[in-house]
DNA sequence: TGACGACTAAACCGATCTGTTTAGTCTAGT
DNA sequence: ACTAGACTAAACAGATCGGTTTAGTCGTCA
């Protein structure tokens, strides 16, 4: 009779709070499918038993990843958006994201590169990533309608394709500063947009 | 003493043959890390033995999967692109990015889901999936100049970016028709770069 | 005839995979 | 004093991992 489900991770054990961390950046930083639980576990300092008394399973320890990283990603993100005045969030959006690339997506979007290697769509995971980026699409069309465009629909799909292509540019290193690109067109579509 | 080296698998054994197309399958599919050589060699109908005298490593299949899929896209986009006269072809890129996509690329970019697995910059893959960005690049910028613009660089980049979100996006179901968003993206940034 | 290349069949290797089990320690709260 | 929960230590399980080895068959070409 274990405990193992901390509803959603609200607070973490001292042991489940290593785990998550080192996990994150293990599963980041070489792969979901290439990092074993047994390596997490040795690295997180914690023994095998623990981690599995905590997260029941790696699946779980995946999606908590991915829920945690979306989770910094959006406090992140709105944080810094909310610095500028409605008008200017849409755009605002690509100079948060510069940032954010900078200092933790060196390997691309963590949400693309996980949904690359968990095929299954019945992984827990899966949900996590497709909530991401429906939360990603929503944000940026409430942005658009606080910057007053015509079609905010129209324009949403496209800032989000814009950040995506941009996020996976960066970890391709074919082309120096995507983001800087990427917000180049995000300005001249808010533009057009507006008048 | 093994031959396992036909220079550029130009010409593959019946067998070989068999091996390769089953491994693209696979790890596209599945992807590469979750797929094991004995399933590529059972599925392929042929024995460890064979697969190993032809590709000599996993990690060579791989970079031979990559190259063939490579191969492919090149053959598909300039075939298609060169079917419009120069000033258009830029932006038809993105017509045949549509179609492609629509048949051989439900689950994203594969070389994008590939760099995600293959953390490890020595890894032969990863010198196929560099020079498939690049190439990608140059050829835009090609047909960029093909269409009298003023800064094919920038307006490279700018269509490589949304090449990669389309692609990306393609395979997170989030939004409808992403190929058509990047290539309302990309004709405006045609147009606004021949004026 | 003989040699070579492509191939099958299947055992074998050590390592690693996710996950479980048993046994026991330490600490905080009641 | 008792208990419950968090934790360590380490063995165990069965499957699978990438890769090798030995042995042998078949067809082609010289």
């Amino acid at each position: 009779m274990e405990a193992h489900r901390q509803a959603h991770m609200g607070v973490l054990t001292p042991a489940a709070r290593r785990v998550l961390d080192t996990a994150a950046e293990l599963f980041y930083g070489q792969g979901i499918n290439a990092v074993g639980v047994d390596l997490i576990a040795k690295r997180a300092g914690v023994t095998k038993k623990t981690l599995y008394d905590r997260f029941g399973s790696k699946e779980t320890l995946v999606a908590a990843y991915l829920r945690e990283r979306d989770e910094r990603w959006r406090a992140w993100l709105t944080a810094e958006v909310e610095k500028s005045p409605p008008a200017d969030r849409a755009l605002a959006t690509f100079d948060a994201l510069a940032e954010w690339v900078r200092r933790e997506n060196p390997r691309g979007c963590g949400f693309v590169n996980a949904a690359a290697e968990l095929p299954d769509a019945g992984h827990p995971a899966r949900q996590v990533i497709a909530d991401q980026k429906h939360w990603l699409r929503g944000y940026l069309r409430e942005l658009c309608e606080q910057a007053g465009v015509a079609a905010p629909d129209e324009l949403a799909d496209e800032l989000l394709l814009l950040h995506e292509g941009a996020t996976v540019l960066n970890g391709l290193s074919v082309v120096t500063d995507p983001v800087g690109i990427a917000r180049r067109l995000a300005r001249r579509a808010l533009e057009r947009a507006r008048t």
